[in-house]
DNA sequence: AAGATTTGTGGTATCGTTTTCATAAAAGGA
DNA sequence: TCCTTTTATGAAAACGATACCACAAATCTT
């Protein structure tokens, strides 16, 4: 492959004279400058990252850790900070962890490997101890909805205990006063917020939860089967809270299998909004969490401690908004 | 940050020996190897991953690009070959062009600079003068779902008109005579293909597109008000084929404002087996695209091009296959 | 016209690794 | 015991780029 040394030897110049051209910096004459460009378009000759990396110790490069990219939450989230990135010159290197430890650990030994500038690490569950070791290398960190526990480190956070309360307070509003929640995975620490959001909202209203089904698993079969249990009981509720718009689109399925129709038999809110949210028919009512302002946001934040730019900008950490679709209404009889 | 220097020197030993530590290379003492791990250890110390590649020549990175991110079709393909690509000990490069021949060319131009050692390139349609450089310097690519127009390189394809002659046959077997088609993006390759597919087994039984609506954005709002155009004929058609997931539902839903009831009224089938079709009430009956296979083969084709192993061995290009749900059945009255 | 700048170019040390080579101690073979 | 292997270690040369330094030619000042 074309090295640098190679276009010099084209151009019938030094190496020293490639890199000024290349990097426009110091003095070039029009007549040299046209000649080692030809050489390089004769040859696709690209300076490599690598040995510029190792002289200069500038890196552009910027980790994204992910659990995964084929939960839309995430490849939404993903393409939106790597636009981003883009826009500001820098290179995404995008890690799915598939929620696995060991994948974290060899990422983030990556990561310092590659020398990233800095690192977004997006929510998953697992420990922060590998986190430490970027911060031992001086790599700044912002972590997306998600604490690293103790880690001095920048974070953007939704409001997971609002949006529970907002989906409570939708539905108390329309009337409704027995209100079960349909949920999943239970571990996870934003499902636990939305929980205490509703069951805050619920007290208030000095009323409590009438039915509550948790599952291990976060998919469709989990949280059907347990919207189910919730409606085979005696003293049906009158409304259902997807702690998660799987969840919420669950007991879509599981109240219209059920031969009950959504929203005149049963109000049911979810949390997301994917895009299936509007496709399911009935539409689904939910509460938007602003994926993409988040993405932005963090990447805010990032360049921010990348160009040691100390202006303590305010971020604007946006706003869940609910999204009144068709599947909730006053209780009815 | 450490070097190998560094990690010597707190040794007390010479970089040589650290590096056979590292790479597990030559000979070392069991006392020595102690000594480097404990240094390394401390300092949390990772070998520079762009002086290794400077030396050794060896890159064990994969370019991937993609047109987008939060498309969940990409997003699960993204996610498939990373984790296969995982597994065979090689780092993911992935990058959504977002759609830009801007994007593209410097993405491929950063895919020569970090000298990966392949490129596996998904479908967007952009021309494939930039892909030539990769091949000058040597880069194999494999592409997906994608013409390479005249460039040498391996591909992984579907066959969309196979594709649409299964959508077109579940309808014809079914009964149905009178059937529309609806779809967008009307200049993607992949579209027009299933669209072949599709008339050709109409021209088959002696019939023929009783209409057919292309639009040029691939959303939901567009493909809703094509489906709506085609219901609001006279000698409305009893089936909809929908060259897409999207646009399927999109048809569900005019279907649905319409006041038409699926599949008693009219018959829906889709395209690609998003999650959403199996959400969407009815749920959709389509045509499942094997993504994860796909992205798997396209693993397999690299590695094998990578490694330079001349074995043959045929590449499995997995199979469409007909799901069948509740969104068609055989015309009435 | 002479000194001071500006412009243009090349030589070379350096970044952090790997790899070859040299060398020496330890172990084995006769 | 002496010679050959095996084991263990370090010195130093690359790899491809940047950046500092040196130097020369051209241009400007006065």
């Amino acid at each position: 492959m074309a090295s640098i040394k190679t276009i010099a030897h084209l151009a019938g110049t030094s190496v020293a004279s490639v890199s000024r051209v290349i990097n426009n910096s110091g003095y070039v004459s029009d007549r040299l400058r046209a000649k080692v460009e030809g050489a390089i378009a004769e040859t696709n000759y690209r300076p490599s990252t690598g040995a510029r990396l190792l002289r200069s110790g500038k890196s552009d490069l910027v980790g994204i850790l992910l659990p995964s990219l084929d939960v839309q939450f995430f490849g939404i989230l993903a393409h939106t900070m790597e636009q981003a990135l883009f826009e500001l010159g820098y290179q995404s290197f995008i890690c799915s962890t598939a929620e696995s430890g060991a994948h974290e650990a060899r990422y983030i030994a990556t990561f310092i490997s590659r020398r990233v500038g800095g690192v977004i690490a997006a929510s998953a569950e697992s420990g922060a101890a590998h986190f430490s070791q970027l911060q031992a290398n001086g790599i700044p960190i912002v972590a997306i909805d998600r604490d690293l526990n103790g880690l001095e480190s920048d974070a953007v956070i939704i409001d997971h205990d609002l949006g529970g309360q907002m989906m409570a307070k939708h539905l108390i509003d329309l009337g409704h006063r027995n209100i079960a929640v349909v949920g999943a995975p239970a571990h996870s620490q934003s499902i636990q917020r939305r929980l205490t959001g509703v069951t805050t909202v619920l007290a208030q209203n000095g009323s409590t939860l009438s039915g509550l089904e948790l599952g291990h698993l976060h998919n469709f079969e989990e949280t059907y089967r347990l919207a189910k249990l919730l409606l085979d009981r005696t003293n049906r509720p009158t409304a259902i809270i997807g702690l998660t718009d799987i969840a919420a689109i669950g007991a879509i399925h599981a109240a219209h299998d059920l031969g009950l129709s959504v929203p005149q038999d049963l109000s049911i809110i979810g949390f997301d909004d994917i895009p299936s949210a509007a496709f399911v028919l009935p539409r689904l009512t939910t509460i938007a969490q602003p994926i993409r302002q988040l993405g932005r946001s963090a990447v805010a934040r990032l360049h921010r401690l990348m160009s040691n730019d100390q202006s303590a900008e305010i971020e604007t950490v946006p706003d869940l908004r609910l999204i009144h679709r068709e599947t909730t209404a006053p209780p009815c009889c």
